[in-house]
DNA sequence: TTAGGGTTAG
């Protein structure tokens, strides 16, 4: 064009760059920048962002970042398109390329609008990042009241959502108590977070109270709503509850889709109702509708947990049959369930069941190529030390598993060092002084790290099984570990640290349940440095393992007052937190402090199940207890839960009290009327 | 924006 001597105007440049774009031509589009650069025509910074912004509509991402960086560069970034470029990351959850444009923009001296901050909130809130959600309410904060950047209903919708996600749901619902009486009208969304916040750490009683709070309000609760109440009702085990909701929502007309069924199933399986969750599948079968691979995933870990692995192998043919795919979860847990029965072929046996053998022929491809590399393994040695150096003290466990400044410890006030923000001029406006309370902590927190994550460790994450990754590494983990074959498990997790691969909290926690297990407590301390070091965010299994290695060290009280200490940042304690510590207490011979957490467990909202009444009917027996263990028999009858397997053990040990207290007894009756005579 | 994996009892 150059050499013809035609000037082109900018307003052709545009014309034609729109079209490109508008036609999926990106690389046209761009040559047709670099020829504008060249000859020296410039858009307007107007007419960039807008470039940019079609590209991100067009899900160019790369080509948008590269674009963004140079209008970066140049000064001519508009907040518009960098919020849209940040949305757009965070939907694709592209964390890091989400945090550089984050930091270049503010590198650069932009500031964002309102709208940036909250769409920064949420997305490091949604990443569990509670210290730069908070560090970025206090600059919005900072602003002053004249500024027009100010937290608003989304940016307190985003804080809450957080707040909940690292389990500071006591907090998450001080802000939310005080957002309804600050002039706020909560909407959808707003109940939408505070409902599934609660549900997630089982504050059932909170998450109703909610719900019908909304409905009330006007709200009218969607499928996704049920759904987090269903679950976490069945997770609490509130079965009754859970029925009534879901006939609740039949009666309103709120759709039931496949999730909401599955969610049935499992909970009825959880709850000791597996032959109404196999009649629930059979018959959503025969309707044709409602089941998919899920479903079947569920069954099947089902069937494998009552070993019947016959009747899961036949459910594999069936889902493939119907074009599901069996995925990399199912078919460990298979593996899983025939390591356990003793099948040692079950990787062939599995192969003639699972018709898709290519992710087969992959997982035993991949062991095969492991277990060439680890030969020569030597075994561990045995370890009986203590898991906590120093006799261990609660402070030394707290720092490793829950390092986080942001609560204050028992003897520092909260917030004290901060000051009263409540009177503080710039602050008058806020809607939230308790929120401010939480944010002004940080401030003298640079260095706040949050470890504690809601959200479970993922086992299976995207990548697919082709190449050795951490989804391999946890899959092998799980079949070694589950055949007791510790050291191999071992042998595997020095390999693939030594390889750089990170591993997940997954696949740490299910190491250090093995070492629990054998009573290498040492190498539990190990890990959980590592964890430390790795910044790798400890989970509520992470917990329960302590726990039990605490219980197993004779060190029940230790495990107490971690619970405390848990309990205190507003819970997110589960049922196998609560069962796990009542046998700690009950064999440490501590009966009434094990009574004492059987109540607190109840009024924290969480039922007790076939496992809690196991223990506490063991724990009584073996103390003597009878009447005690009578009482909480009678207690499970009465709550409908059936007697199982363990049960039975526990009842015969119980009978052999009963035989031996009848005869002291009359022994007793007898030396007296031998006494009387 | 919700569901399945592991962690609890003998």
């Amino acid at each position: 064009m150059k050499e013809d001597g035609i000037v082109v105007s900018s307003m052709t440049f545009k014309v034609i760059l729109d079209a490109f774009i508008r036609s999926g031509k990106f690389d046209w589009a761009l040559e047709v920048l670099d020829d504008m650069e060249q000859v020296g025509t410039k858009l307007s910074p107007y007419m960039y962002n807008s470039v940019l912004v079609a590209l991100i509509r067009k899900n160019q991402l790369g080509l948008a970042l590269s674009m963004f960086y140079k209008l970066v560069e140049a000064s001519g970034a508009d907040s518009i398109c960098v919020n849209e470029l940040l949305v757009a990351f965070r939907k694709a959850g592209m964390r890091l390329e989400f945090k550089r444009v984050f930091e270049k923009f503010r590198e650069k001296g932009f500031e964002f609008d309102t709208r940036g901050y909250n769409i920064c909130i949420h997305a490091f809130g949604c990443w569990g990042d509670l210290h730069t959600s908070l560090m970025l309410y206090n600059e919005m904060r900072d602003r002053g009241p004249g500024s027009a950047v100010k937290p608003d209903l989304c940016t307190y919708n985003s804080l809450i959502r957080v707040l909940c996600a690292v389990g500071k749901v006591n907090d998450a619902l001080a802000v939310w108590e005080e957002l309804k009486e600050s002039g706020h009208e909560p909407d959808d969304f707003s109940y939408r977070t505070i409902i599934q916040g609660c549900c997630k750490s089982y504050r059932m009683d909170d998450a109703i109270r909610n719900f019908n709070e909304m409905q009330y309000n006007g709200f009218r609760p969607d499928t996704v709503v049920c759904n987090s109440l269903l679950d976490g009702l069945f997770k609490v085990r509130k079965l009754k509850e859970a029925c009534e909701l879901f006939e609740k929502m039949v009666n309103d007309g709120v759709r039931a889709s496949c999730w909401t069924y599955n969610v049935l199933i499992d909970g009825l399986f959880k709850n000791g109702r597996a032959v109404a969750a196999y009649t629930l599948f059979c018959d959503l079968k025969k309707k044709g509708q409602y089941v998919d691979a899920i479903t079947y995933s569920i069954v099947i870990l089902n069937l494998c947990r009552e070993d019947q692995i016959d009747r899961a192998l036949e459910l594999v043919e069936e889902m493939e049959a119907r074009g599901f795919v069996v995925d990399l979860l199912t078919i460990t847990t298979l593996l899983i369930g025939l390591y356990k029965q003793g099948s040692w072929n079950s990787s062939e046996r599995l192969m003639k069941h699972v018709r898709n053998g290519n992710m087969v022929l992959n997982v035993l491809r991949w062991r095969a190529e492991m277990e060439a590399s680890m030969r020569g393994s030597q075994d561990k040695r045995k370890d009986f030390t203590p898991m906590f150096p120093s006799k261990g003290n609660l402070s030394e466990i707290m720092s490793l598993i829950n390092r986080s400044p942001l609560d204050p410890g028992p003897d520092r006030e909260f917030a004290s060092d901060v000051g009263e923000t409540k009177h503080d001029e710039k602050n008058l406006w806020s809607t939230s002084p308790y929120m401010d309370q939480l944010a002004n902590q940080i401030k003298c927190n640079n260095h706040f790290h949050q470890t504690f994550s809601v959200s479970r460790g993922q086992r299976v994450q995207e990548k697919g099984v082709e190449s050795f990754d951490i989804d391999m590494v946890n899959t092998y983990l799980s079949i070694f570990l589950a055949k007791g074959n510790l050291s191999v498990a071992c042998k595997l997790f020095e390999k693939f640290t030594d390889m750089g691969i990170d591993p997940v909290n997954y696949t740490y926690n299910s190491m250090m349940t093995s070492f629990v297990k054998k009573g290498y407590f040492n190498e539990v301390w190990g890990v959980l440095h590592m964890m430390g070091e790795k910044l790798c965010p400890t989970d509520i299994a992470t917990y329960n393992i302590i726990i039990q290695g605490l219980g197993k060290m004779g060190r029940a009280d230790l495990a107490s007052a971690i619970l405390d200490q848990l309990n205190k940042q507003g819970g997110y304690l589960d049922i196998v937190m609560y069962n796990t510590l009542l046998n700690a207490l009950g064999k440490d011979g501590r009966l009434e402090e094990a009574n004492r957490l059987f109540e607190q467990m109840r009024s924290s909202g969480i039922n007790p199940d076939i496992v809690t009444f196991n223990i506490l009917i063991q724990v009584h027996s073996k103390a003597g207890r009878v009447k005690e263990a009578y009482k909480f028999l009678k207690m499970m009858l009465d709550a409908g839960i059936s007697p199982n397997y363990v049960t039975d053990t526990t009842l015969d040990f119980l009978d052999k009290e009963i035989e031996k207290l009848r005869y002291e007894k009359a022994s007793i009756k007898l030396n007296n009327i031998d006494g009387s005579i």
